[in-house]
DNA sequence: TTACTTGCAAAGATTTTGCATCTGT
DNA sequence: ACAGATGCAAAATCTTTGCAAGTAA
């Protein structure tokens, strides 16, 4: 039989702290983050929260070339930019291409639900230039 | 100045075996494999010449949802299939969609040199009920 | 020889778990 | 009250590093 959940404080700002940041912050970042406004909250609980997000399907989680996984707020499909000079990570305002998951499906035996795509490059501060961290 | 690599037995064993791996193994895995010719390997060089591999361009990581990284020899640039239902991840034979990149461009103040992307969905194997593990 | 490599062990970093306690419903 | 949630600390995983000894060039 299924978990019921119930409302937890934690959960929602762990919710909201993912949902309100731009950067995909990672599991400590978060937990960094929150120190300040819930210093009750344990590291070990922000894990358990952070695969029960994932498991609800509200968040997503990506590692991105560092090696550390990366947390979203799932709002709709989209794709990702990922900085090679200081490895920000941004979401990517380009339509979903459907076109290629039904390409796909003619290159491939397996059934293919969809597909995520990621750029990557030099953001644009820091070709400007920027700092590079 | 620049370091002055030499040949290494452990080296290029340890890319033959991320080479000739068509299911991308993760660090243990290769670790696992190469015990047995090699019993006096050790984790931390493995892991040292991955890094060195890596910084060469000779195998690529990524993390396809386990969270632990993945290793992949790299020949030409080639999309990945993850099966949701048992894990693996295997390349995908469609040309690269040059197209996508350039279109990408329109949408994007980042210099972007490229992308990747990845199909998800259910294996052959796991469509025909194969065993789910 | 010189400088890169290696094995080993210790240390780091990240994530998971057991358990007693607390709390939403 | 009951079942899920929490904090804490210990443990498990995965990866990195220091160091003395080994080895390609």
């Amino acid at each position: 039989m299924k978990l019921q959940r119930r409302n937890s404080k934690q959960r929602e700002l762990i919710y909201e702290t993912i949902h309100s940041n731009k950067v995909h912050p990672t599991a400590l970042e978060v937990y960094e983050r929150l120190k300040k406004e819930m210093p009750s909250l344990s590291l070990g609980n922000l894990y358990r929260n952070i695969a029960i997000l994932l498991e609800e399907g509200r968040i997503q989680g990506g590692e991105f070339g560092s090696g550390i996984v990366r947390y979203d707020a799932v709002t709709d499909s989209h794709y990702h930019f990922v900085c090679e000079r200081c490895g920000t990570v941004s979401d990517f305002a380009m339509p979903a291409q459907n076109r290629i998951t039904a390409a796909a499906r003619r290159y491939s035996p397996h059934r293919i639900a969809g597909h995520t795509i990621r750029f990557y490059g030099v953001c644009a501060d820091c070709a400007a230039g920027e700092p590079v961290k």
